[in-house]
DNA sequence: ATCCGGTGTC
DNA sequence: GACACCGGAT
């Protein structure tokens, strides 16, 4: 008799102590799921919950977004940030009805395919919406699996492949008990083995955890540039958004002008949110939400 | 004031 | 592989 592994105890912890989030709960749609890791991508849990539910209320299915504008997408996005995922999630439900017949697609190929769906968001629908066996590794997995299995602090931004390959091996055989033992993984990450507090005295692996029994190393490599927010551009697409979106169609350029003072960055921010398909010119002086008003785009000049 | 994070683009 | 992208929590 054998002691139990890494993802046996991680799995049974989580029977027992899983946060109740409505996109666990069974019969929830692939779609539905789809949409909640989109929306997890950049957002903490606790500002997605209410909006994946407003969303998924208003379009229960693929076809029902793909119908809809991207203003309404981005009107729909709310402040979850990012709000380029929002055009991309409609756009995937668009590649959705147009390839695949309105159904998700249950291959990896086909997922990585969609737009806004890269390498994690592909092996998490396949995985928890599917009930696939494939690691599926997010910045929390990653640390996870860093500190307990090899030893070590986070190894960086970016999950390289042989992360996969040691979460690969962590997976029971079964694709359910895979499927379960990601799920586990994550919420370990994301509650206990967190970055820069651990609460290991409470871990249902810290007796088997690699770091913990090597005393717990920092990251030595070196730290992440602190991001600021105020006065960037980010800033500035932030504002010019707020007044296209609780306007219906098109805003005067004489009124995005008062969102912020300098007029190189402005229009350099105001040109960005175009590019990004979230924004078009309507005539020559004035702009809207993409499709805001319905689908017939303006004349080209 | 600092922290958090996938995808797409260059 | 560096960088842009959002907003709220702490």
């Amino acid at each position: 008799m054998s002691e139990p592994t890494f993802a046996t105890l991680v799995s049974r912890w989580y029977s027992e102590t899983a946060r109740d989030l409505p996109w666990r709960h069974p019969g929830v749609s692939p779609w539905a799921i789809l949409v909640s890791e989109v929306m997890l991508q950049q957002t903490p849990v606790v500002r997605v919950v209410p909006a994946w539910q407003a969303w998924l209320e208003r379009w229960p299915t693929p076809a029902a977004l793909a119908e809809d504008t991207p203003a309404e997408a981005i009107r729909m996005w709310g402040r979850l940030g990012y709000p380029r995922r929002a055009v991309r999630l409609r756009e995937c439900a668009v590649a959705i009805v147009e390839r695949h017949a309105g159904v998700v697609p249950d291959r990896l190929d086909q997922l990585l395919a969609l737009p806004g769906v890269g390498t994690y968001t592909a092996r998490a629908v396949a995985t928890f919406a599917y009930g696939q066996r494939h690691p599926v590794v997010d910045t929390n997995v990653r640390r996870v699996v860093c500190r307990a299995i090899a030893g070590e602090p986070d190894a960086g931004p970016t999950t390289r492949p042989a992360d996969l390959v040691a979460t690969e091996e962590l997976l029971p055989v079964e694709p359910a008990d895979a499927a379960l033992a990601s799920a586990a993984i994550m919420e370990l990450g994301a509650v206990l083995c967190v970055a820069r507090s651990p609460r290991c005295d409470r871990c249902p692996v810290a007796s088997i955890c690699a770091w913990r029994t090597s005393g717990q190393a920092a990251p030595t490599g070196p730290s992440r540039r602190p991001q600021r927010y105020a006065g960037t551009d980010r800033q500035v697409r932030g504002l010019l958004l707020g007044v296209l979106r609780e306007t219906t169609g098109p805003v005067d350029r004489q009124r995005l002008d008062q969102v912020w003072a300098d007029d190189v960055q402005r229009a350099r921010a105001l040109a960005g949110l175009v590019t990004d398909g979230l924004v078009e010119p309507v005539g020559t002086a004035s702009f809207r939400l993409a499709g805001d008003g319905g689908p017939p785009a303006p004349a080209v000049v």
